[in-house]
Formats: structure tokens, C-alpha cells, sequence
DNA sequence: CATATATGTCAACATGACTGACATAACTTC
DNA sequence: GAAGTTATGTCAGTCATGTTGACATATATG
């Protein structure tokens, strides 16, 4: 079902927003499909993936850190992160700096399944930058960094990486 | 706060892999939270906002090929569906070809509230576009591609488009 | 005629967001 | 040292959006 012909002179513009705006939806939808139904086998959900890949990824972060990247409110995160610490996937000690944080780590059981999660996307995205090529790779980023709101989160992104010639 | 250091020797590739997972997470976030505010004056949600779109987008498309597109079930569609069309941002009529089905169109009051919803995400990818470049544009386009899961989404982007050089 | 398809409906449930209010401990500033 | 701010947590209620399962109707197709 191609969308239907347009007389007007901007159409074609419009059509490559829209398609922008598409590839995001499917792209996003299929990119959470998977870790979606392994997080179903120990009933959890996406907030729960998105605190254990953050957790994993920045080893020792504070819980206000996570609250910045997620950018949900406390009580939402404190139920998913709650679970994660009862049922012993994230483990939390106190801040040496500032004793009032809560630092958070994944303990074995919580990388077990962090590994487990990630190797899907991480395959899916090794995918998609082979078959599309290392120039492809630095628009995509390029593009998304553009996405994005806040210079905070592209400073994320930082490439240290390889010299340009 | 960034990733510590690492000696393996895959970090390098782990650590753009990661960094894409993480790309299409901020900028999802980004890219649906003004829309979600607006939404949220009428009392809708995401899921309204799929809705409007791509009925806005494919005019006249039965219930089966939204559900196709949305990839949930038909009665969590339902839900939203129905409150569009009571509401009278949606109108339905039955299909000619096949009389069961049911052909969806935004109204001119539905077509008015795609438009400031989408209006929104089409400024922030044309400003995306416009920084990053045509060369990227067309690697981000290829990843993105890449990500999905099925050739029938990707052929939704087929290029008619200017004749490469 | 039999079967499959397109659509809808009712009910129950889980997840993950939200707001608002209040509490405690620890850090910072005057 | 008192006052104010910050980091974190908790209780309670609400809403949006997904799920499964069961059943119903009209229409199309073999």
C-alpha cells in the first residue's frame, strides 16, 4: 500500500520526512521486539532492560544519574529498580563521596542477563552497520546525534574514535 | 560520567555497538516527547498518536493493515481506535471491494491535530537532515533499514527517488 | 454448504508512566 | 550551628497501553 500521489511542489521533501519519522517507528519497534519477550520469561518488562543496560553500562552510577538518562520520575523508577535490587540483579552501596548516594551495580546474575539482552540488539545494530557500510555508519550517527534534544546527551558520543584522513 | 576504560580487544566494537543502541534510545525519547505533551491536552496517547498517523498517511487503509503496521492485537487497537472515531477525529466506511472491511480517513478535525503532531517530528528530523547532510542522510536511511526486522517494512521506503549519479 | 477472514466486543490483568504528599539523611551555605 | 538544599525513598491513587482468552457477526471464498 504506497501512499497515494500528491500534486503539491513540496511533496517530495514531506515524503522524506515522513519517511524519516517511519523508520524510527519501525525501526524502534523491531530494535525492542526481542529483549521484550526474553524480559517476559522473568516478568519484566522495558524499564526493567533500560535500567539494567544503563546500570551495566555505567558501573557505580547514581540513581539520580539513571533518573537523568531515563528521564522518568522517581516512583516510576523505584518500582523497576526496586524489583531489580530485592530480587538481587543490581546490588547498592553507599556513596563514599557523598554518603547520601546509592550506587548502583549489576552483581553476576544481573550481567548474566544483561548479556543476555544486549547481545540481541547489539547483534541486530552489527548487522545493520555491515550490510549498510562505515559511511552509512557515521550519517546514522550523524543523523541521530541530530535527533537527539540535549548537547548533554550527544556529548555521550564523543569520538575519541579513528583519525579522519 | 563516561563508559570506563576497558582492555579487551573487542571494546572498540562493543563499544559502537553499544553506542547505537544507546543512539536509538535517546533519540526515541527525544523524538516522542513533545508530541506526548501535546497529546496529553487531549487526553490521548502514543498509541492515539500512531494511529492518526498512519491513518493520515494511508488514507482509506483497512483495520488489518494498521494492525499490520502497529503490531499489536486488535484489542488493544481497539481501545484507541474506537475513541478516535467517537470522538470524530476518525470516519469510517465500509470497503466496496470487501464489505467486511472497514476503510479509515482522518476527519478534517482529525487531519488538524496530525498536522501539529506531526508538523513537530518533521522539524525535528528536517533539522536533523539538514545539519548532518545528504550523505548522511542516505547512510542513516540504510541503517535504519538495516535495523528492521522485515523486507515488507523496507520496501515501504522503496527510492523512486533522483537518479544517482 | 463449509470454512476462512475481517472486524468487533467483553472481561481480566500487567506494566509503566504520572501527580501529590510526606520523610530522612547528608551536604552546603550563611 | 542553624537553615536551606539535595539525594533518595515511600505511600497512595490514577491513567494509558499492552496482553490473553472467549465469543459474535457479517462477508468472502472454495
Amino acid at each position: 500500500m504506497p501512499p497515494r500521489p500528491h500534486a503539491n511542489p513540496l511533496f517530495l521533501r514531506d515524503e522524506e520526512l515522513r519517511q524519516g519519522i517511519e523508520m524510527l517507528f519501525y525501526a524502534y519497534r523491531d530494535f525492542t521486539s526481542e529483549p521484550d519477550t526474553i524480559l517476559a520469561k522473568y516478568k519484566f518488562g522495558r524499564a526493567h532492560h533500560r535500567v539494567i543496560y544503563f546500570v551495566g553500562r555505567y558501573p557505580g552510577m547514581a540513581v539520580s544519574d539513571l533518573l537523568n538518562i531515563l528521564k522518568i520520575t522517581k516512583q516510576s523508577l523505584s518500582r523497576v529498580l526496586g524489583q531489580l535490587v530485592r530480587e538481587e540483579f543490581i546490588s547498592q552501596r553507599q556513596g563514599t563521596r557523598d554518603r547520601r548516594q546509592r550506587l548502583l551495580e549489576l552483581t553476576e546474575k544481573g550481567r548474566e542477563l544483561e548479556r543476555q539482552l544486549t547481545q540481541n540488539q547489539r547483534e541486530r545494530i552489527a548487522r545493520a552497520y555491515r550490510e549498510a557500510g562505515a559511511d552509512a555508519v557515521e550519517g546514522f550517527r550523524k543523523v541521530m546525534l541530530g535527533v537527539m534534544s540535549s548537547d548533554g546527551d550527544r556529548d555521550r558520543f564523543e569520538r575519541s574514535g579513528p583519525p579522519r584522513r
